[in-house]
DNA sequence: GCCCAACCCGACCAATGCTCTAGGATTTAG
DNA sequence: CTAAATCCTAGAGCATTGGTCGGGTTGGGC
């Protein structure tokens, strides 16, 4: 598997929060009972997403959680970042904050790293799709068909 | 990280291979040496690749592995399957093998599985990373500058 | 002013998978 | 025959995952 539940759980979540725009504070058990998801566990993923800014917390009664941005503005990038950490293909691949990548196999040999190139393309393509998504969009794609495309149409992003 | 050192390990393995075309069967522990990689887990990786087809192996004294087609004919998306297993970014995210994609969250609520269309453009992204490139442009990146673009050029395929 | 809903936090735990080693059995060139 | 090599199975050691548990803290409603 690419990724773990993490990412699965804390998408959920976060679509969940954005089916309700305007109506207050969502609270974190009726997510976890509409998802049928661990409660305990939610409060784990939910407390990244809020370290992370995408999401702000109201605590006492009728407290419960919201989205820090408008869904059209909220790209899965951040979301599965804020619950993965950063995003490699593997562990020998970073980025420098510069975005150069590097490599610490490189030094093993003479040649150059074999892989390199290989990572560097599917990284490219996991982040396209990860950008090119946005939640507004998962939103409006949960939605039973009947209700669909109304209100603002959520960006067409790069196809599948 | 979305793949482990199995993927990274048995790619590198491949180049190996894919350097030296013809001149008889490679034994693993020159590979270890030249890659500065455990051999006997090498041993479990080479298995899964001459399961999958993709290497042959003779047995006895001056024995060891070749590839078992031409290094342009080899996409990595073999390779990786056979050394991670089915490529799939999420637990409950399946393709059957009529091509639909299944998900077990589904029943689970009235509405679309939300990150059914997430984890679609995800796998599609990895998917033509793996499928567009092949053992032969990995074994061309990996040779020193000075050595490259002569003999039959390995086949472009879409950049990064 | 209390209660209770809800957020917050850290410790803990079982299961799984990853990385790698050990030890041997089998095959074959020289 | 012997050395080099593939092959096979059984694990050890470790980190991560996917939770649970118990207890704080905050703040609205009665």
């Amino acid at each position: 598997m690419l990724f773990s539940t993490k990412a699965e759980y804390g998408v959920r979540l976060m679509v969940e929060l954005g089916r309700q725009p305007d109506s207050g504070p969502v609270s974190l058990s009726s997510v976890a009972e509409a998802e049928r998801l661990p409660l305990s566990y939610l409060e784990h993923l939910v407390a990244k997403l809020r370290r992370a800014g995408l999401v702000t917390s109201t605590r006492g009664a009728h407290g419960g959680y919201s989205l820090a941005h408008p869904a059209t503005e909220i790209t899965m990038l951040e979301v599965v970042e804020a619950l993965e950490g950063q995003i490699a293909p593997m562990e020998c691949f970073h980025e420098s904050p510069e975005g150069k990548v590097l490599c610490s196999h490189e030094s093993n040999s003479d040649r150059a790293c074999a892989t390199k190139l290989l990572w560097t393309r599917v990284q490219s393509g996991v982040n396209r799709a990860l950008l090119g998504t946005t939640l507004a969009e998962l939103v409006e794609f949960s939605k039973p068909a009947g209700e669909r495309a109304k209100g603002e149409p959520a960006k067409a992003a790069a196809p599948a």
